[in-house]
DNA sequence: AAAGTCTGCAACCGCTTTCTT
DNA sequence: CAAGAAAGCGGTTGCAGACTT
C-alpha cells in the first residue's frame, strides 16, 4: 500500500523551529492534548507539517524529557541492552525513562559506539575485535615476534618488559624499585607465560590469517606518538597468560574468511613457533637488560588501508590505554 | 585572524506497523 | 476485509559551534 504524504508540504517550513513554534506547539498540546498532528498544524497555527510537530513534541518539548549528560549508569545500561536489542532504539528507550529513542540513537553514534571501537570492541557484535588484526605480519615484526617473544635474546623483548614496569609504575624513577621487588615473582611467572604463549603460539599456527598483501598496513603512523605510558590491552593480552581465549572466539571467522581467500599465510607462524620452542633459553630473559623507555616502533603498527576509518580508530587505540594507578602488575600476570 | 575541518545533535526521510473507518 | 491515515521507527542529513591548521 503506498502511503501518501501525510500533510501537503508545499510551503511548509522545515528546519529548527523557533521559541515562537515551540510555544505556540506547547500551549496548544497543553489544552487539546497530544495527538490528532494531521490537524494540530493548522488548529495551532503553525506552518509545519504534523510529523514535524509530533517528532518536535516526542523528541524535545516532552514535559518528562531528561535532558543533558548521559549518566555511566545509563551509558552502561544502553550498552547492555544494544548487545541484546541491537539497533532497537525504542524498545532501549522504553527502558531508559526520560531518554528519547532518537537521543539515545545520537548518544551511542557519538559516543558509545567510538568508546567501544576505541577499547577494541566491536559495536555491533560486542565482542573484542582482534579478528582485524594481521597477526601474521605483527608476529613477524620487529618487536612483536613470536620469535623475539620466546627466545631469550629477545623476548620479553624491551617493550614488553617496559610495559610490565608501566604497569606496575606510572613513573619511570619507580621502574628499578618495581623490577627489584617484582622480579623474582616474575621468574615464576613469566615460566607460566611461556607455557600460556606456547599453547597460545599453537593455536595460531592453525589460524588462518589474512595475507599482507590484503592488510598492507596495520597501524596508522600517529601511532609513533605513542609514548611510553600508553600501551596496547589487546597486545598485552596476547603475551600474558590466561588471555588467550580471545584468539579462539575469532577462529570461527578466521576460518570462514580463509575459506573465501587462499593467500592465507600460516607457515610464518608455524616457522616462528617451532623456531621458538627449539631457542627458548628463559634464563637469558632476566638478564637482558632493560632498555630505557621509549615510544613504540610505528613501523610495527600499520593500518590495513581497507579499514574504515572508524575500523582504523580501532587499530590505534589498541595501543592506548589508561593505567590505573593501582594496576598490579603481578595480580595481572596471576589472574 | 581566517579558513578549513570536525563533531554533535536536531530534524528529516521513507519505510513499516498499527489503528480506524 | 480492505484501504487509508496515523504513529512508530531507524537511517541519514544538514547545520551550528568547536576545534585545528
Amino acid at each position: 500500500m503506498g502511503r501518501s504524504p501525510c500533510c501537503d508540504k508545499n510551503g511548509l517550513k522545515k528546519g529548527p523551529w523557533t521559541q515562537e513554534e515551540d510555544l505556540k506547539l506547547l500551549e496548544y498540546i497543553q489544552v487539546h492534548g497530544p495527538g490528532n498532528w494531521r490537524t494540530l498544524p493548522k488548529n495551532a497555527g503553525l506552518q509545519r507539517c504534523g510529523k514535524s510537530c509530533r517528532l518536535r513534541w516526542t523528541n524535545y518539548l516532552r514535559p518528562d524529557i531528561k535532558r543533558g549528560r548521559f549518566s555511566f549508569e545509563e551509558e552502561e545500561t544502553i550498552i547492555q541492552l544494544h548487545s541484546v536489542m541491537g539497533n532497537k532504539w525504542s524498545s532501549i528507550a522504553a527502558r531508559l525513562p526520560g531518554r528519547t529513542d532518537n537521543e539515545i540513537k545520537n548518544y551511542w553514534n557519538t559516543h558509545i559506539r567510538k568508546r567501544l571501537l576505541r577499547n577494541g570492541i566491536d559495536p555491533v557484535t560486542h565482542s573484542p575485535r582482534l579478528d582485524l588484526l594481521d597477526l601474521s605480519s605483527m608476529l613477524n615484526s620487529a618487536q612483536f615476534n613470536l620469535s623475539n617473544l620466546l627466545n631469550l635474546h629477545t623476548l620479553v623483548n624491551p617493550d614488553v618488559l617496559r610495559l610490565a614496569t608501566l604497569l606496575a609504575s606510572s613513573s619511570s624513577n619507580q621502574e628499578n624499585q618495581f623490577l627489584n621487588n617484582q622480579m623474582n615473582p616474575m621468574n615464576q611467572t613469566l615460566n607460566q607465560q611461556l607455557q600460556n604463549c606456547t599453547s597460545m603460539a599453537a593455536n595460531l599456527s592453525s589460524t588462518p590469517l589474512l595475507s599482507q598483501e590484503n592488510h598492507s598496513q596495520y597501524f596508522s603512523p600517529n601511532l609513533a606518538n605513542t609514548n611510553g605510558q600508553m600501551v596496547d590491552e589487546n597486545m598485552l593480552s596476547a603475551f600474558l597468560p590466561n588471555n588467550n581465549d580471545i584468539l579462539p572466539c575469532q577462529r570461527d571467522q578466521y576460518k570462514a574468511q580463509a575459506s573465501e581467500n587462499s593467500s592465507f599465510e600460516r607457515s610464518n607462524i608455524q616457522n616462528d613457533y617451532n623456531n621458538a620452542s627449539q631457542n627458548f633459553n628463559f634464563d637469558s630473559v632476566l638478564s637482558t637488560p632493560m632498555s630505557s623507555p621509549t615510544p613504540l616502533n610505528s613501523s610495527s603498527t600499520l593500518v590495513n588501508s581497507s579499514t574504515t576509518e572508524d575500523e582504523t580508530e580501532t587499530y590505534c587505540s589498541l595501543f592506548k590505554f589508561e593505567i590505573p594507578e593501582s594496576f598490579e602488575f603481578e595480580d595481572f600476570i596471576n589472574n
